[in-house]
RNA sequence: GGGCUCGUGGUCUAGCUGGUUAUGACGUCGCCUUGACAUGGCGGAGAUCCUGAGUUCGAAUCUCAGCGAGCCCA
């Protein structure tokens, strides 16, 4: 063993941290296509290349890194590729502000160029956090989404799903969000509060009450309650639209509410969601008053050109002229706004592309998945069953993959182009071939590009080996998805629903939900609340095992974690203490030889390997169920509590004695080789860092703890011995007494004898010796406590009666017990061990002192005088 | 308005398939520099387990209602 140096005195974590990422190789965790072992795939979530990897992708891929050393080190053939999610608006928008211009003003590919420039900066940004994080990413599986090898895939998907008749273009009502001027899915729209004006006026002799009068020109029906007395054989008459004039009729209608201002209400086409479910339940015209750009159409008359608000100024303006304005009263009322630049978002009907959204066999993958935690599948299920329309894929921006298509100028013919020639950019190539129909020659590129939700949510295919050659990709389906809840609605619906759609199968055996990471004032992290705090301040101040304590032991898994430095200090003084203890440990191993194959017999020795084997089945079991806070919550009490503030103290004494010292050895050595394993996946740089100076080889390249060793009576034994210890230092310092001043001849009591290899005494600095059974002292019943779990099940309603009839007997007949005791008018027999008598004892003469005196532990001491 | 999750010492947190003295950390108080560690050891104080009702012999744990928080959705 390479024990000649010693352990420095601290524990340097910024040199170990720093020299352990120069020795280790990316190669240590490439996955091996030709393996035998049982393969390990974990479809990892792309982030978007922001440039800076915050505090949840950290926590995020804790968990990650968690599992993939865990599951190396239990022999399988792990997986963890590592993707970026480029396309969108976001870098759009950077590049916007960063070169001064707008997307217009410079040619479409180059404007593309500058976003791709600026991607690759952050992703290597993130790359190097990623690494200072230890994380073990197989970056011989990196993928990055906006290059043609993973967008060809992303465009193959959109064919393939086309040709089955899943995708389809159709005019159909969209979120827009007029700032981007894109069209936006559902999962894309927030809602936010605030406060608008509800507006009454007169049309045409009927009070409507709108939130919206710059819809006016796009207003197609009036609808009421059909049970409403007050608009009573109205039905179908038709009403003229005020300061427009077109004529729209009255319609009745279920979902009307009465009780809503006048009960009246206009449908325009749209001013929200319900007026889409009106406009085509009654197969109402469509009148558009709204562009793409947030402004006014012809249709609006004198208003066109306006933006909606001014437009609502002037309508209301010009009612209040014409008299027709009847009043205004504040409304409360939540306003869907674009997730990314929070822009109230119009609904408009375009020409787009949708995904079919195929509801039960989604639900059906989404069930065939074993969820963790368990509940977040109803997050799942209620979304899915929920959902109304399908999902809108076009967007009308730039930086994203092109939708790989033409238009035929001469028919209209939607032209595609042949698998092989993927990738295309329909605005640079050209179609090889000329239109099947009408043999025409000339053709429009589709400018729209997809929703970057169809590049990530086949992350699962690209990684799993898909290559449209097969039906189901050579590594499907991955065994594992991480990731957050938020995004169950998106990514994970997204991904089930195209690996369904292409393979026909679920994409992952299981799904890890981890929660997200508030602020250290309880709210989500925020840079206007100021309660920020990034992973790259975290690693200068403690060093990324202690981050990755945090993350692991911060929080139960799929809960919301709470960032706290507290937690933080906490990982970090368990390091120096799992130091102080490997030093110690390393110290002891090398000051003297010792037999490494001595049998174990002293009864600390088997209670620490008895301990360890308890602890080790504790740690594995939380691994496999992804319970890491759990998990390391055991190895920390058995390093510290088990190991360092009992088994060592107890043995230091045999350790420098000689007599005993092998078997201490053995248990020493044997539990800080487990301790490395376990804790190699929580903190790889320390784990390496004590493993290399006491074992050979890389502590993560090692198998998982294969360690069983079972001894109840050593488990029993063991506890008694630290209570035992525990007893006798509460004594002393109760006696302001030293904890190794000499203390006489103590003598243990305990029902069966127990022995200790002489460790008490030279523990306790005295002569500790053991007894059976009882001392000669006087006894006395200081109480007496009762076996629930024996008097519930036994005696039930009858239970708090026998109790209070038992406390009631006098104290010395609870020494011997009598056999029935009498409760209320009836006699009844007292269960087996139903009653526990709590003893005490006081001194007979004066030659001894009680240090305790339990039901099952006296303790007197003999003091020297 | 609906769904999900949660409410435990000053702070954060475990337990929550009902049954010893409710776990641990941070903080706090006292004692101790003992040959791994004062970034430590030992000991202590500190909890109406959000409120109310119910089920039960027994509730932090199960049920219902209320209050409050977070997330997701309408």
């Amino acid at each position: 063993m390479p024990l000649s140096d010693p352990l420095p005195k601290n524990y340097e974590y910024r040199e170990v941290e720093a020299r352990w990422q120069q020795i280790w190789k990316d190669e240590d965790h490439y996955f091996q296509a030709d393996s035998e072992k049982p393969q390990f795939v974990i479809d990892t979530p792309p982030p978007y290349p922001t440039g800076e990897f915050h505090i949840g992708n950290a926590f995020n891929w804790c968990y990650i890194d968690f599992i993939a050393r865990y599951k190396r080190m239990k022999g399988y053939n792990v997986m963890f590729p590592q993707g970026w999610d480029c396309h969108g608006l976001p870098t759009e928008v950077k590049v916007e502000e960063t070169h001064k211009i707008t997307k217009n003003d410079v040619p479409r590919q180059q404007f593309r160029e500058m976003c791709r420039t600026l991607t690759i900066g952050n992703i290597e940004k993130m790359r190097a956090s990623m690494r200072r994080m230890a994380f073990s990413i197989d970056w011989s599986h990196e993928y990055i989404t906006m290059m043609p090898y993973y967008y060809g895939k992303t465009q193959l998907s959109f064919l393939r799903m086309m040709k089955a008749g899943q995708i389809y273009q159709s005019d159909h009502p969209v979120n827009f969000c007029p700032r981007c001027e894109t069209a936006i899915a559902f999962a894309e729209v927030n809602y936010s509060d605030r406060t608008t004006s509800l507006n009454f006026f007169n049309f045409d002799g009927v009070e409507i009450a709108t939130t919206r009068p710059e819809l006016l020109a796009a207003c197609v029906a009036v609808a009421v309650h059909p049970e409403d007395k007050r608009y009573a054989g109205k039905k179908d008459t038709s009403l003229k639209v005020p300061i427009f004039g077109h004529e729209v009729s009255i319609i009745t209608d279920e979902a009307v509410d009465p009780s809503f201002g006048s009960g009246a209400v206009m449908i325009c086409t749209f001013g929200d969601k319900q007026d889409v479910i009106w406009w085509r339940m009654h197969n109402l015209p469509l009148r558009k008053a709204i562009d793409k750009t947030g402004k006014m159409t012809d249709i609006a008359g004198k208003y066109a050109g306006m933006t909606t608000r001014d437009c609502r100024k002037a309508i209301l303006a010009d009612m209040e002229e014409q008299g027709i304005l009847i009043r205004q009263q504040p409304l409360e009322q939540r306003v869907g706004t674009c997730w990314r630049c929070k822009t109230p978002i119009e609904i408009l009907s375009e020409n787009q592309w949708f995904v079919r959204i195929p509801h039960e066999a989604a639900l059906k993958a989404a069930k065939e998945v074993k969820w963790y935690p368990e509940h977040m599948f109803l997050r799942m299920e209620n979304w899915i069953e929920q959902m109304e329309w399908d999902w809108c894929i076009s967007r009308q921006r730039l930086f994203a993959t092109p939708i790989p298509v033409w238009f035929c100028k001469d028919c209209g013919e939607v032209i595609i182009p042949e698998e092989a020639e993927l990738p295309v950019d329909p605005t640079v190539d050209q179609p090889k071939k000329p239109c099947p129909k009408c043999g025409g020659t000339s053709f429009a590129p589709e400018t729209d590009v997809l929703d970057t939700w169809m590049d990530s949510s086949i992350s699962v295919l690209h990684v799993t080996g898909w290559d449209g050659s097969q039906k189901t990709p050579p590594l499907f389906p991955a065994q594992i998805r991480p990731q957050g809840h938020d995004i169950i609605r998106t990514w994970a619906f997204y991904t089930i629903l195209r690996a369904v759609s292409l393979t026909g199968g679920k994409p992952w055996e299981q799904i890890l939900v981890n929660g997200m990471v508030l602020g250290e004032d309880g709210f989500k992290m925020s840079k206007s609340r100021g309660n920020v705090t990034v992973p790259e301040e975290i690693l200068s101040q403690y060093g990324a095992d202690s981050l990755r304590q945090w993350a692991a032991a911060g929080a139960s898994t799929g809960s919301d974690i709470q960032f706290n430095w507290n937690d933080v200090v906490a990982a970090n003084r368990f390091l120096t203490k799992m130091w102080n203890i490997s030093r110690f440990a390393l110290m002891q191993l090398s000051r003297e030889s010792y037999h490494e194959k001595a049998p174990v017999t002293a009864l600390a020795d088997r209670w620490l390997l008895a301990r360890l084997d308890q602890t080790v089945r504790e740690v594995s079991d939380a691994f496999e169920t992804y319970l890491f806070d759990k998990g390391l919550r055991a190895i920390r009490e058995f390093a510290w509590d088990v190991l360092a503030d009992n088994y060592i103290e107890i043995v230091k004494g045999r350790l420098y004695g000689g007599a005993g010292r092998d078997g201490a050895c053995v248990a020493i050595q044997t539990a800080l080789n487990s301790l490395c394993r376990m804790l190699a996946p929580y903190t790889p740089y320390f784990a390496e860092e004590v493993w290399s100076a006491a074992f050979e080889g890389s502590v993560h390249k090692q198998p998982w703890v294969d360690f069983a060793y079972t001894d109840q009576q050593a488990l029993a034994d063991g506890q008694m011995l630290v209570r035992i210890v525990t007893e006798v230092r509460r004594y002393k310092h109760d006696k302001n007494l030293a904890l190794n001043a000499p203390l006489g001849t103590v003598t243990v009591y305990t029902p069966d004898i127990i022995d200790d290899a002489g460790d008490g005494s030279l523990a306790l600095n005295c002569t500790l010796q053991f007894r059976a059974g009882k001392p000669e002292l006087k006894q006395i019943v200081s109480g007496v406590s009762f076996a629930m779990g024996i008097i519930g099940p036994a005696l039930r309603g009858q239970a708090k009666a026998f109790m209070q009839a038992i406390e009631a007997l006098p104290r010395d007949q609870l020494i011997q017990l009598p056999k029935m005791v009498t409760v209320g008018t009836e006699e009844i027999p007292i269960p087996e061990g139903s009653v526990i008598p709590q003893m005490s004892y006081t001194v007979a003469g004066a030659a001894v002192e009680i240090i305790t005196a339990q039901d099952d532990l006296i303790i007197t001491v003999e003091q020297k005088m």
